[in-house]
RNA sequence: GCCCCCAUCGUCUAGAGGCCUAGGACACCUCCCUUUCACGGAGGCGACGGGGAUUCGAAUUCCCCUGGGGGUACCA
């Protein structure tokens, strides 16, 4: 069977480079077996997603050099497949209508906290009569579709990068929703978890290595998959890059988007060697200099760490320096061009070849 | 709070019981090279969080503690 990976970003921003480490990850795998690489967009929050965000980032992974084999898929245009899975789980009677108001889970989950417990819902609609249903459709609720998680079930499954893995289904949060709210005639917008399910499917996805992040989801996946009727995945959970204060780096943390590096002038080779280090070394690890086809040949996910890694401005500057180092006059001095422009000195004042003396002087000797 | 994950130099990491008086890289310091900024070269500083257990022997295995992170949505 072939390796196929994907990398399913949500256009809610630009590229981050979080999503682009994963990306890294995914592409060397597939490339390390000879798999396929697929991109997909994951627009499904119509609220947030935005077209520019789904260029940037289309642009952003062209610019590292990680080339997808199939897509860009958009899951906005998918909604049929996403709904008739939801009827199946409700035909097999693994899912159902919940009417619970908003108003009354926060008021649930206040109780439970207050309680020293872990938030949830209590599955309370879960063997809702037909006159229990019409009573609350007559008041003019609607309802979510929830998906039932069974308390005393055991997950486990073998992470690539972690080894054995276990929740409890208790621990899940209660049956989970799987559709937005809608008049009981028509189905709501289906959400995440089980889109991702569907999608990964329907594209035969192989092996899902994502950020650790989505580790909690993944219990909840496994669950969908069976429900479904589906050969579960492969599953490897990286370690998040953190910020120097040690959290998941996030906008809020300066620069962290692709363009933004791209703009300062980072050259693309270099950074994609600077995020493959992020949680991973070759057999040979004393070599850290290395193109994406040098790295594939040798990536395996057992060579992943498990700890968070600290974003490190020092490491990325000179590897980044090593890459410039190898760049011949001609290419470096149109690259220094632009940098003294916008530094304001006047170019067209002097002659090329003096600007290509300059840049010789400038050079590494 | 509850659940899950993690834990080697300041940072990224190697290490899968003896090869470890713990290796590499960045950063930092010293020296060399250099009539520019640098590059480069040679050195140096610097870590197995704590406590038990297993073992002839533990950075490597197990347990506890501590610490850190992630998740706890009708977001993804």
């Amino acid at each position: 069977m072939t390796v196929r990976v994907r990398i399913a970003p949500s256009p809610t921003g630009n590229l981050h480079i979080g999503t682009a480490r994963t990306a890294v990850f995914n592409w060397l795998f597939a490339r390390h077996h000879q798999g396929q690489f697929i991109l997909r967009v994951e627009d499904t929050d119509l609220e947030r997603s935005r077209p520019e965000y789904t260029q940037n980032i289309v642009d952003g992974l062209t610019w590292l050099g990680l080339t997808w084999d199939e897509g860009p898929f958009f899951q906005s245009e998918r909604m049929d497949l996403y709904r008739q899975a939801v009827q199946t789980l409700l035909d097999k009677g693994l899912a159902y209508h919940c009417y619970a108001t908003p108003a009354e889970l926060d008021a649930m989950r206040a109780a439970q906290e207050a309680n020293n417990e872990a938030p949830r819902y209590d599955n309370r609609h879960r063997h809702l009569t037909p006159d229990q249903k019409a009573a609350f459709e007559a008041e003019g609720r609607k309802p979510v579709v929830r998906f039932r998680i069974e308390d005393d079930r055991v997950i486990s499954w073998t992470d690539l990068v972690r080894g054995q893995v276990t929740w409890q289904g208790k621990d899940l949060g209660g049956d989970m929703v799987i559709a937005r709210a809608a008049s009981s005639t028509e189905m709501g917008q289906p959400l995440y978890n089980l889109v991702v399910v569907v999608d990964d499917i329907d594209m035969a996805i192989t092996h899902v290595i994502r950020g650790e992040d989505h580790i909690g989801n993944t219990p909840k996946q496994i669950l969908l998959y069976e429900a479904l009727g589906q050969k579960i995945p492969e599953f490897g959970h990286t370690p998040l890059i953190l910020s120097a204060a040690g959290k998941k780096l996030s906008k809020r943390d300066g620069v962290t988007s692709i363009s933004e590096f791209q703009e300062m002038g980072f050259m693309a080779p270099a950074l994609v060697n600077y995020m493959t280090l992020l949680g991973w070394s070759p057999t040979d690890s004393t070599k850290e200099l290395f193109s994406l086809a040098e790295a594939a040949q040798d990536f395996e996910m057992q060579r992943v760490t498990k700890a968070g890694a600290k974003f490190d401005w020092d490491k990325l500057d000179w590897i980044n320096s090593q890459y410039l180092h190898t760049m011949p006059i001609p290419e470096l001095t149109d690259r220094l061009i632009t940098v003294w422009q916008t530094a304001g000195y006047d170019t067209q004042a002097v002659s090329q070849p003096w600007l290509a003396q300059l840049t010789t002087l400038l050079a590494p000797s």
